[in-house]
Parts: C-alpha cells; sequence; structure tokens
DNA sequence: TTCCAAGCTTTGTATTACAAAGTTATCTTG
DNA sequence: CAAGATAACTTTGTAATACAAAGCTTGGAA
C-alpha cells in the first residue's frame, strides 16, 4: 500500500502542488509567469509562495530589471521533497491501476 | 502542463484519496478493514465515506453476518473518477521528473 | 511630478478536516 | 432476561486554511 504518511501536507494542496510541478520544469519562474499560467490571485499565490518559503522548499530571488521583478525556484530541499512526493504519488497510480 | 483543474477536490484530500485507493485494490471494504488500514477515528471515516457516497463514488452495503457489518465499494462512476484522476496524478509526476 | 505596474499585506468569509464523546441497535454471555 | 460489548453512526466543537478583493508601497517611465 501507497506510504500516505509520506504525502507532504505542504506540497499536497492543489494550488501548492501546481507550483511545485511549475517550479521543477524550468531553473526559475518569474511571480508573472506564475501567476498567468496558474491564474491565481496575487494574494493567493503570494501566499503559497511565502509557505512553500518558509519551508525552504522554494527560493526567492529579487532583481530589478526592466521592471522590478521577483524569480522563484525550487531550492535543493524543494527538489528532493517534491521527488519524494512523486514517489508516493507514483505508489497510488500504480496501487490504483491494479 | 498537467491539467490541475481535473484534480477532483473530493477525491483528491488525503483522507479520502488513501480511501479511494483502497477501495480501488479490491471488490469490497468492510468499514472496521478501512478503519484498521487507515488508523482514522469512525467519525472522521465516515464522513468521507459519506462525502463519497453522496458523490455517488462509493456504495454501501450493510449486512448482517455474525456482528453486523457495513461494506464499502467503487461505484462504475467512482472507479472512473479516480482513473480520471490518477491520469493526472501521471501527468504531474512526467511533468516532475523532466 | 504623475502615473502605472509589480509585489506584497490585510481583511473577511467560507469551507472543512479531525477528534472526542454521545447514541442506537444488534448480538453474546452470565 | 439482564448486562455487557461491539459496529456504525451522529453531534459538537475547534482549529486550520484556501481564496478573493481591496488596499498599500515602491521604483521606473512619461
Amino acid at each position: 500500500m501507497p506510504d500516505f504518511d509520506k504525502l507532504d501536507k505542504a506540497i499536497h494542496e492543489k494550488g501548492r502542488l501546481s507550483i511545485m510541478t511549475l517550479l521543477a520544469t524550468r531553473m526559475a519562474w518569474s511571480f508573472q509567469d506564475l501567476k498567468a499560467e496558474l491564474s491565481m490571485s496575487d494574494g493567493n499565490l503570494i501566499t503559497h509562495l511565502r509557505t512553500l518559503h518558509k519551508l525552504g522548499l522554494v527560493a526567492v530571488t529579487k532583481e530589478i530589471r526592466d521592471r522590478p521583478q521577483t524569480s522563484y525556484a525550487l531550492t535543493a530541499k524543494g527538489r528532493s521533497a517534491f521527488q519524494e512526493y512523486l514517489r508516493v504519488l507514483e505508489q497510488i497510480v500504480k496501487a490504483g491501476r491494479k
């Protein structure tokens, strides 16, 4: 049976799960790109990002190029936590396809 | 990108996700077996089961053999909803493993 | 200086997971 | 038959939290 206890609650929530997935596919995403891709409100998006940041899963880079721009990327910890999470998803898929 | 909108909220919650996964592996589960396997409180477990039942994803069978015993199983609708859900999980795993 | 957009905070609402304790009904044991 | 005991619920209460909407702040462009 899948190891449901290892389903990291911080990652499992739909909003943050989509953020984490996006961040896993590219080096870095700007706030605006995330917002456009996920069509979330500013407040909701930044709250999720802050949650992930506080847990050490996401790194924040503020730079000023043209307009000010904040970028988000997975940390090493975030990357491995997400891989761990994906391992549970795989177990679930395997079990559920039987 | 994965189709996050199709992540059925009723199924995605951790408690119900584990229930659905168990139900997918066997024809039927008794209340007691679910409870033992998932170590949930009576109240919590039955609430989740009722939620799934109200949505038409889970069928309930009450029978009296020895002790009274209630059994739970996926409906056809539940089975296909779950497979649909798993399809999204697969997309996520695929995207996240890149 | 005035405007605008990016990023962030605040406020409010509504949902909901979960535990714990109480209830009912059926079956077993003295 | 009375007295547990156990299954399956229901009720109650609490704490967490997702999300939207609107306001604030700062830096660059016109």
